[in-house]
DNA sequence: ACAATACTGTTGACAATTAACAGTTGACGT
DNA sequence: ACGTCAACTGTTAATTGTCAACAGTATTGT
């Protein structure tokens, strides 16, 4: 249970993350208990409820909720709430493509400027990559990953893209489609990234594209397989029905 | 000057556009006094101006200011408050460049799935701004010219994708970067659409990226050229340099 | 440098809307 | 005609949408 967040004497780590003010460090906060599940697809954000829990009233909870809700997290129903948005099975495969497509992008973006200092970098980090596969321990490799995906956008220069990348990885992290893989996996996921390279070395943008395409499609598949085929989707109710009087029958008065 | 918002005892247009609440007016309101220049770029939002100027507490116009910071339009320093984000010449023509990345991967991937039939509905959109190519009418043009790529996205069948490039696509038009063209520049334009069509109908995914990337980032070579090399930018104050309390009289109590 | 001031960040309270509940009416089957 | 059930209506509790006032901060003028 997350402590008072506002007139407590001695700061804490809060006051550090305090960029803008208490309603960036509640979107924070959201979103954590997003991913923790304490917040669950569909479920309605209690204002009232939160701004107890936190130890904040509800205007920041609301400029939070508002923003999530431009990030495509947050569902808003008018004079119900926000409500956590719950991607549909199709919603998450569009998602997935989509930032394949912008990964591809991004790989074919640098190809055509590349320089070998950065080639140099990736390739170091493929071989930090190549090693821990031998170990076969995913939570040592998943980091390692995660930045080398992230040099290879910020070396394609294209700041907004790469905000757009990382966006998508965020929201498919919040909505816990995260690949888990053996070492087999990793060994393939590895391979990937080395044509990645490659064509980037080659200066060959269409190659590129289409290896960094292929890597992430590739990386939807074996989550897929690995058999969470969308836990939070698939088990959801479906919709916030509301089931009240106006529904069933028009038969209405006038 | 628009009227009070909320206590109106008959509703009139305004209740057509109240998807949510006022938040959501505002953010159209706020975006559409960007657009006419009523907010220039590094210009500070003043809330207590506004709220006064459209009848609303400051509430609301803190959420629609948060939602369009999480959009990337507004900027947000702590203490300072809102600022209408100004593009440099280097982030636009990143937005530009990534707006091509993704219309070139929409295409691709258009390519990949497109049936006949679609075909046939690019081609008579070709056919009509043909047509009006020949009057030269750029404000004829430009909705069909923005319907066809709006086609083109909805078809690709990727809604993230699509929203993407969507929001791309006005945020550059409220910075005022917009293509005015010339009846050549419209020939050019339109030849490339056929292009991008050409290579839709050979499902050649590479040909169809390639053609959707060069039409984007041709439009801004021409937009450059015309001779608008990014007013806003270049001639606005580098940063919020606060001159004055220029809005004379924000304050009165009452 | 210091005081005045305008403005943001935040709060608590109020009004409006909504969903749920209980009570009533009407119809249908037995 | 009686009893059961369904649909409808009025009321209540809860929650959202909005506002006006307070406190803290940065800026301006002297």
């Amino acid at each position: 249970m997350p402590d008072n967040l506002t007139q407590s004497p001695n700061f804490s780590a809060i006051d550090f993350l305090r960029t803008r003010s208490l309603a960036n460090v509640v979107q924070a906060e959201i979103e954590r208990m997003i991913v923790d599940g304490e917040l669950k697809p569909n479920e309605r954000v209690n204002e009232n409820g939160l701004s107890q829990q936190l130890g904040v009233s509800r205007g920041p909870i609301r400029e939070a909720c508002s923003a999530l809700a431009a990030m495509g997290l947050i569902e808003i129903i008018p004079n119900r709430g926000f409500f956590i948005r719950a991607l549909s099975n199709d919603e998450a495969q569009d998602l997935s493509e989509a930032r394949a497509a912008v990964f591809g992008c991004m790989a074919m973006m640098l190809a055509e400027r590349v320089t070998d200092a950065q080639i140099a970098i990736l390739r170091a980090l493929l071989q930090r990559m190549d090693e821990i596969v031998e170990l076969g321990d995913y939570h040592v490799y998943y980091p390692v990953n995660l930045e080398f995906h992230k040099q290879i956008g910020e070396m394609a220069g294209n700041n907004r893209l790469h905000l757009i990348y990382q966006s998508f990885v965020r929201e498919l992290h919040i909505q816990r489609y995260r690949a888990l893989a053996s070492q087999d996996v990793l060994k393939i996921s590895n391979a990937e990234h080395r044509e990645i390279v490659d064509a980037l070395e080659s200066r060959d943008p269409i190659r590129a594209l289409t290896a960094g395409r292929a890597h992430i499609l590739n990386g939807i598949v074996r989550t897929r397989n690995a058999g969470r085929p969308g836990e939070t989707a698939a088990s959801a109710p479906s919709k916030p029905a509301r089931k009240s009087r106006t529904a069933p029958n028009a038969t209405g008065k006038s």
